[in-house]
DNA sequence: GCCAACGTTGGC
DNA sequence: GCCAACGTTGGC
């Protein structure tokens, strides 16, 4: 199963914020940029994610499940931009920071160190791994 | 708060 | 179809 990585500002919409939403989970919609939106599309049901706070969080704080697979962004009626909806499984026993991504050689082609502005990635399994790994997990 | 990097827009 | 101008994102 593919994994993925989201990014949000918490000052926007935080991992507690997603925690908030239950089993239900959220809508992950505003992305409006085609390659995010091409990754929600090649979401299904079940994978998981990472959650991230980008700017003044700046580290992966959760893991998700996709509990929706892409359908139309209720937030525009723009029939370009769709979205999956995404509910919280449980948070990284620690957080792992920005820097400590940048320190890890096993990380370095990692989309997040190096594509900063996407905001709906891929991540490799083997990345996947050595989150959870440092994490403790 | 700054600004580099990136994506998008629109005039030609 | 090119590319300059513009707006936004997000690390620092």
């Amino acid at each position: 199963m593919a994994k993925w990585l989201f990014k949000s500002e918490p000052d926007v919409f935080s991992w507690d914020d997603l925690v908030s939403r239950g089993k239900d989970g959220e809508e992950w919609d505003g992305v409006r940029n085609y390659q995010a939106r091409n990754n929600m599309r090649e979401m299904k049901e079940g994978e998981l994610g990472f959650f991230y706070h980008s700017r003044s969080g700046l580290e992966i704080v959760g893991i998700v499940e996709i509990c929706n697979e892409a359908h139309p962004d209720s937030t525009t009626e723009d029939e370009r931009w769709e979205c999956v909806d995404v509910r919280a499984v449980k948070p990284l026993p620690r957080a792992i920071t920005m820097k400590e991504i940048k320190a890890e050689p096993r990380l370095k082609d990692m989309v997040l160190a190096n594509n900063s502005r996407l905001s709906v990635q891929p991540v490799s399994e083997a990345e996947w791994d050595v989150i959870l790994e440092i994490s403790g997990a």
